[in-house]
DNA sequence: CCGTGGGCAATACAGGTGTATAGTCGGGAG
DNA sequence: CTCCCGACTATACACCTGTATTGCCCACGG
């Protein structure tokens, strides 16, 4: 251990204190967001000067950007050697993916809602991946590259993300934190029962005929519907 | 009209400066949140002087406070009369209400991620009515009171609550706002699209395999799972 | 008529923020 | 040893933010 980022996955020239200073930033962005994050409180929480904070990196933005590309790194690094290791398709790779980078999700999360590039990136490659999912899974409902298949692949990015976005609240209303590594399943289970339930509801002829009034209405974000 | 919070159907007392004032605040606040959002930002949107906003209302905390209120309330107010109307169960009255009340859903979405009580409050009162939805239409699958209702409920909130949290992403990706009125129906002939197959999915074999693994894996925010 | 109170504006002030600058310390190269 | 360069610190500065204070202006009641 030692950076916050990984699992002592990370070389040890990361474990200087310009590493510190990103890890810090890491947590403060994320739990304050980009303009509620100050830099004296990263050099606080780095246990560093201010002044070496921006030895290190010299602007704020130019912080961020280090914090967003050190994100996307790790992510990216953690994907690749699950595929080559052949996890991908494991259950339960997911269910680590949460515990071990509850960290990076709440950042993610947070850029998301703040609009950094970096994150409006994740974003895409998320719906790319919902939409390729979608396709493959159901051609002739999903035809690859049609509105519809874009649509909902983005719809379905928006709301997997909406449970890290908002994970403070499932947290406050399940009495435990769903980005810890013992609860990561929790979320994944009731996705799935709802799904399962809320699928039925769909193919009903109640919501065959909610679907077919074009003029259509949109989701509940409430309950019912 | 007038007041950016409803269509006209507002008293006219509430046309004064101080109306001005609370509306631009639930701009700004939406738009940059309770932190970015700034008194002379304000002020300037509103087109008064800062005094005046502190005049007004004492505090940016219960300038919040009062935008808050402001929002619970015409929620309440457009909740009750579409029941009293009996269109509740209407399709199309959702949509509507994304149409008309999108500045509602974008200040109560940032309050979200920012945590204001008010917000709780209705991220709470969306998973109970949730949970009520889910227990009444699925009673033994989704007991009342049950840890699982809870949890489902939890979750449907906060996915439904991420299509309006992301809206921006969203937008980004349609290529229109999803709160737009004229738009506004789009999503939910996504969601109801993705419950549909995704539905199918849980209950198939494969999904029923993940579920099986209770060691579980949580959601795959990307796209397959 | 006056004066009195409230809507409204201008300004002042203290604290916090990002940024720039000067300075200290230590270890390697000549 | 001397020099120097990078890590590191301390301080200063300009700006912005929320808040407090003061005063203007005008309708309204005596």
């Amino acid at each position: 251990m030692g950076s916050i980022l990984g699992a002592g996955d990370r070389p040890n020239e990361d474990l200087t204190a310009r590493a510190r200073i990103r890890d810090a930033a890491l947590v403060q962005f994320a739990e304050h967001g980009a303009k509620g994050a100050t830099l004296r409180g990263i050099a606080e929480a780095a246990g560093v000067s201010l002044g070496l904070v921006q030895h290190h990196f010299r602007s704020k933005e130019a912080l961020r950007q280090a914090c967003d590309d050190a994100v996307v790194d790790a992510f990216r690094h953690r994907l690749t050697r699950a595929a080559a290791e052949g996890d991908l398709g494991e259950p339960g790779f997911m269910a680590d993916l949460y515990g071990t980078s509850g960290l990076l999700l709440r950042y993610l999360a947070r850029a998301m809602v703040d609009g950094s590039p970096a994150a409006s990136a994740v974003f895409d490659e998320l719906t790319a991946g919902a939409e390729d999912f979608l396709s493959r899974t159901w051609p002739q409902r999903f035809p690859p590259g049609s509105a519809r298949v874009r649509d909902a692949a983005s719809v379905m990015a928006a709301m997997h993300s909406g449970t890290i976005v908002l994970h403070g609240h499932l947290a406050r209303r399940l009495g435990v934190d769903p980005l810890d590594r013992e609860h990561a399943a929790r979320i994944g289970t009731a996705m799935l029962d709802l799904y399962a339930s809320l699928g039925e509801f769909a193919t009903s002829p109640t919501g065959e005929r909610i679907r077919a009034s074009a003029a259509g209405h949109p989701c509940d974000p409430g309950g019912r519907q």
